[in-house]
DNA sequence: ACGCGGATGGCCT
DNA sequence: GGCCATCCGCGTA
């Protein structure tokens, strides 16, 4: 699913106005048996809807002050999802200044990073749990993605002793200038 | 162009 | 008490 997600276009409307983005860069994580993945707890309060059915938005407080936006991807009860890391911005974007402040002093800051598009997006607490196939955030198709221009690494952000550090669940769009570390 | 540390709070041990 | 699926600003070069 991270791979499908590649080149779709992601859709928010928030506070009655349109954002959207193309996805460059997404992770997956794959359930309780992650050791990568929230799922790992077991499902509580924080992670109930990434133990959703597939279709449903999971996002989560990160951080003591950063929400990050996943797609729930297999069965109720699973616990796996793609979070979604970049976007290109697309449309709204004035509104993307607005809502992310004057650290984004280019159109590159603005939505490179999972808590970054999120705030562009207009994405919080309020969304957690939300169908994604309808309403305030949905997917649309975009272009295809070509396999040559697809790179898979591991994940971002884990810290050293994790064993599932260098697990190949990052796809990433090759020389991509939206992506969370610039290619 | 890098690297580092602080912010800030919920959740797990 | 410690750990985060992060971001930002400041330091050195």
């Amino acid at each position: 699913m991270s791979r499908e997600l590649l080149g779709t276009v992601m859709v928010s409307r928030v506070g009655g106005v349109l954002t959207a983005g193309r996805v460059v860069e997404t992770e997956a994580y794959l359930g309780e048996s992650d050791p990568g993945c929230h799922a790992v707890a077991g499902r509580t309060k924080r992670t109930w809807h990434l133990f959703d059915a597939a279709g449903a938005a999971y996002i989560y407080f990160t951080y003591g002050m950063h929400w990050c936006t996943c797609a729930v991807t297999e069965r109720e009860g699973w616990g796996s999802a793609v979070l979604i890391r970049a976007l290109e911005p697309l449309a709204g974007i004035p509104v993307m200044y607005r809502r992310r402040g004057p650290a984004a002093t280019h159109d590159r800051l603005l939505a490179s990073g999972p808590a970054r598009l999120s705030v562009a997006l207009g994405l919080d607490g309020a969304l957690d749990g939300a169908p994604i196939t309808r309403g305030a955030l949905v997917f649309r198709a975009g272009t295809p993605v070509p396999d040559a221009d697809v790179a898979i690494t591991g994940r971002i952000g884990f810290s050293a002793k994790n064993p599932a550090r260098d697990w190949p669940l990052r796809w990433v769009l090759r020389d991509n200038p939206w992506t969370s570390r610039g290619a």
